[in-house]
This record gives structure tokens, sequence and C-alpha cells, in this order.
DNA sequence: GAATCCATGTTGCTACTGACAACATAGACC
DNA sequence: GGTCTATGTTGTCAGTAGCAACATGGATTC
């Protein structure tokens, strides 16, 4: 009988790395980050209420590894736009601030998760390190920007925060809840294309 | 005996009510919104566990109440830069983002609350209509704004999502830990007002 | 001034959760 | 074929939220 039969359920699992991970997304994009239980996961799964240690040790870990993908994906992203020839140093600015916009529009729950303080909390020194590293390189690219004549006037500092300020709000404005419903519209694609050209100046 | 001893506790607090807020704040502040137990306030407080649920009766409801608090105070103050006869249409939108801003630089700990998806999940309804009427009078004073001449070739709804979006963004900047460290320099009072000079054209 | 009321606090309980330890299973590897 | 190890299970403990029944004493009323 090495088969397993059609209705017993297997001893293992098979993917249930995953399957939590999917299900937390589910659970927090329903209900939030709060509603997120172990036990309440192993049991919808069908699985003993401690197998989901085997994959995360804590309920913080299961939950940073989420927000961490996320960071990776974005910092991917990022450095994909970065390297793109094509582009002024200008045109990355903004390519690398619409990728962010978007991606949180597509993804509210996931990136309300890596806006969440508690989450974040327990994080890899790694990831923070990351994203000290992404905030310099950044920064370095509207050096570059402004060497081409770009806002050449104003101080590095003072751009590098309007550009992260507008970006992390746009990203707030199309993922968190309580904005969506305030705002009188659904913030569109276009509508953001539109407030970076305006802001970079590529409208002109 | 009317006079309580110095050495027993009395049977009631006093101002429990207040205590809790306090001390939930001040664990915010420390360890996060995560760390809030209300039977740890109790203890250290030095009262029975159940006591906090006269005042408040879930943990959700103190901390949305804590939320609800800043809220107000928020619109309280927006309500008087609105209302100040001396200020020009764009002027009051300037005031009100730096009010904002500055308000969240002062009280990190209390923004990130008002910014928490699971404790603004638990706010009143009306606390969420008072949030929209919000909205509806920034955009009103945007058209006038527009009105005066300022802006006048761009959409309305544009404008809007522009300056909430940066005025949140800085928010963020100036509150969230993460970006708090990772910012290269700390995000000061001037340079607030910088960014919003520029941004409002009240610089040139 | 005494009787009563009720806001506030207490004790005791249940259900749920995260975390840990000891044990079980089965696929991988030698 | 035998062993190793990743994965899953059962059992247990401490901490927490929430509820109910009871206690206290300051405020109110007659």
């Amino acid at each position: 009988m090495s088969r397993p039969q059609p209705d017993s359920a297997p001893y293992h699992h098979g993917d249930l790395r995953r399957t939590l991970v999917d299900r937390a997304i589910a659970v927090i994009e329903a209900h939030g980050v709060e509603a997120v239980s172990l036990r309440a996961l192993a049991r919808d799964i069908g699985v003993s209420h401690a197998a989901p240690m085997r994959h995360f040790p804590t309920r913080s870990a299961l939950l940073a590894a989420i927000a961490k993908s996320g960071i990776r994906a974005l910092l991917e992203s990022a450095g994909k736009r970065l390297a793109n020839p094509e582009l002024s140093n200008v045109q990355k600015l903004r390519s690398m601030a619409e990728g962010y916009v978007v991606w949180a529009a597509a993804n509210p729950a996931h990136h309300m998760l890596i806006r969440n303080q508690d989450v974040m909390r327990h994080a890899d020194r790694e990831l923070l390190e990351e994203a000290s590293t992404y905030a310099r390189l950044h920064e370095d690219l509207i050096r570059r920007a402004q060497a081409d004549g770009w806002r050449s006037q104003q101080k590095t500092h003072e751009v590098f925060v309007e550009i992260t300020a507008l970006t992390a709000g746009l990203a707030l404005l199309a993922s968190d809840p309580i904005y969506r419903t305030v705002l009188p519209g659904q913030l569109e694609r276009e509508e953001i294309s539109a407030v970076l050209d305006r802001f970079m100046g590529t409208a002109d």
C-alpha cells in the first residue's frame, strides 16, 4: 500500500510552506494581519497545530517572511529599472517610483504588511541593510540626475525627501483601505503616471 | 476611617481610564502595538485583570479610542487653520499639510496607530465619516485655491491626490521607525517647510 | 442623616493561542 | 536493505481576551 488512499490525507502535506504563505496572504486581505493565527491556518489546511512550526518557528517569522518576499520583489524590480540603459537618470527615478506604486496598488495586503511596524520589527537585520543600500543607491541616482541638469539648484537630500515622500504617499493611497474609502475616486494607473510625470517634469 | 491608608491601595483607582491610555501609548512607543495587553497593563497599574473592561470593552476598543483621540486632534487643528482669515486659500492648504506632518513628527507612535489597519478596522463609522468630510472639505479648498489662479490648469482631483500623497508620505517619513533609520538624516522642521513651500509654490 | 443606586473594581471561569518537547512517519541517501 | 533526517503529530504549559457573578463605596435622594 505505498499508494496514498484518496480518502486519507498523506502523512506529509507536500508543500505546506507555500500553502501557509498563500493562505496567510488571503487571511490578511480578508481580515487583516491581526487575524492570522498559526493554529487556525493549520486547521484550515488540515494539518496538526504544530506542523507550521517546522517551516516558521514563530508567527512573527511567518509574517516577516511574507513581508520579506515582497521587499525582495520590489528591490529586484528596482534593480532592473536601474540597469535599463535606454532610460535617462530622471526616467530611471520615475520608473522606480512608478514600479513601487503600481506594485502596491496591485498587492495592497502585501504592501500594508511591509508597512506594518509590528511585522517589520521582526525582519532580518540583513533585510534592513538592503533597504538602506537601496536608499543610498536612490540618493546617488538623484545626484546623477542633478548632474544632468535636473533640479540642479536644489539640495540632494531635499529632493530625496520629496521623491520618497510622494512615492510612499501614493503607494499608501493605492493600498490603504482607509484612504481607498475616503478618496473620492479610485487611484487609476494613468493618474499615478500623471502625478509622477508632473512631479518629475517628464510631462512638460 | 474615611481617609485612605497610605499603604493600602484604595478600592477605586481614581482615573483608571486616563492611566490606561497613557500607559498604552508608552508601551506602543517602546514595544509596538502588538505588545499592548490589557492584563499586563492592569498588572502594571495594580488593578485586577478585568478592571480595564469597565472602561474599554475590548482591547481593540482601547486602541481605537487612542487612535480616535489622535484623529480628533488633527481634525480640530485643521479646522482652526481653515478658519484663519489671515491666510489665502493656498496658504490654508499649506498650513493644513504642515500641521499634519509636524504632529506626526512630534507623536510618532500615535501617528503610526492611526495608520494601522488592524486598529482602524475597529474605528467608529462616525469617525470614518468625519474623515470623509475632511477629505471633501479639503477638495473644496483646493477648488477655491484653483479659482484664485493656483494650478488652475490641473484637474482638481489630480491636485488632491498629489497633496494628499505628499502629506501622507512626509508624515510617514517623520514617524515610521523604518524610514527614520533608513533616511540619511533626520527630517527637520525646516526641511518639511522647504518641501511644502516648493510644492505649493509659496517659496518662489 | 440614612437608605439606595450604580459606576467601578474583583474573583473565577472558559476558550483560544503561541511555544515547546517527545514521539512518529516516510522519503532520501548510502 | 538500513539509516538519517525533514516533516508531521500528540501532549502540555503559560499567557491572553472575554464573560459572568459578586463586592465596594461614593453619589443621590428622601
